[in-house]
DNA sequence: AACCTCACCAACCGCCTACAG
DNA sequence: ACTGTAGGCGGTTGGTGAGGT
């Protein structure tokens, strides 16, 4: 098969949006929604690829898009996926309300990989558990955080929430990837798995990444275990 | 002050998949 | 069933700014 050109390569601009392309993109797409991305340059008037126009808005103008520093909760959340899931970065993004799967990859390539690599050394998981349990968890016992919508910005930026406040680097001292896993009968013996229908497909595409939050909080704080992240 | 190095991140590129015709 | 197109994804690049020498 033959593949169409991504874009007209002369007289399409490339590089840095700039603060006009962008008004002019989100003027559009609020007046006629995307459509179909590689007629939307030409409609709107923008010399950028379809392909340029979906990234940016995507990417940046959105108006969920979350910006600034990924919390603690997040990065836990990458780190475990990522554990399971392995580069699938879109996968991942579709647990965390208001990030890119781009910003995800960046995190992960400029933060996270040198994380892992930093605590691989450190002590392991249950030690951690341990720590959170003796220095937090039994003197501030954490409630059911109500919640009832993935567009609130207090998911991912952990505000009102109720988890115990842990040290600054007691979640980055958690990491030593070979600890994560849990065995299929360790997870069985948990007995979670009937107890909360959630549990038992976590990260079915039905569950928003505020209850997988909860899940996998309450779920590390039960089995003092970081666990195996089922497919789906 | 000038230069160098490094980290960050927006954007691009090429490939894959889904789907319409 | 086949082909072409569009959308989406992951890998990579390159511009920029901060910090160090």
């Amino acid at each position: 098969m033959v593949r169409a050109p991504c874009c007209e390569k002369l007289g399409l601009k490339k590089g840095p949006w700039t603060p006009e392309e962008d008004q002019t993109l989100i003027d559009y797409i609020h007046r006629h929604g995307h459509g179909n991305w590689r007629q939307l340059p030409k409609q709107a008037g923008l010399l950028r690829c379809g392909k340029s126009c979906r990234l940016r808005w995507v990417n940046y103008l959105k108006p969920d898009i979350k910006r600034g520093n990924f919390t603690k909760e997040e990065e836990d959340i990458i780190i475990m996926l990522h554990q399971t899931l392995g580069n699938k970065w879109s996968v991942i993004a579709a647990r965390l309300p208001g990030r890119t799967d781009n910003e995800i990859k960046n995190i992960w390539h400029t933060h996270l990989k040198k994380k892992i690599k930093q605590n691989q050394a450190s002590s392991g998981t249950k030690q951690c558990c341990a720590k959170l349990e003796s220095q937090h968890f039994e003197s501030q016992p954490m409630s059911s955080p109500q919640h009832s919508s993935n567009t609130d910005t207090s998911v991912v930026t952990g505000e009102n929430r109720d988890f115990p406040q842990a040290d600054e680097n007691l979640w980055s001292e958690a990491l030593p990837m070979e600890n994560f896993s849990l065995s299929s009968e360790d997870f069985t013996a948990t007995g979670i798995e009937s107890a909360d229908p959630r549990l038992q497909f976590p990260f079915s595409p039905l569950s928003n990444a505020y209850e997988s939050m909860d899940f996998w909080y309450n779920l590390i704080m039960e089995t003092g275990e970081f666990p195996e992240i089922p497919d789906f």
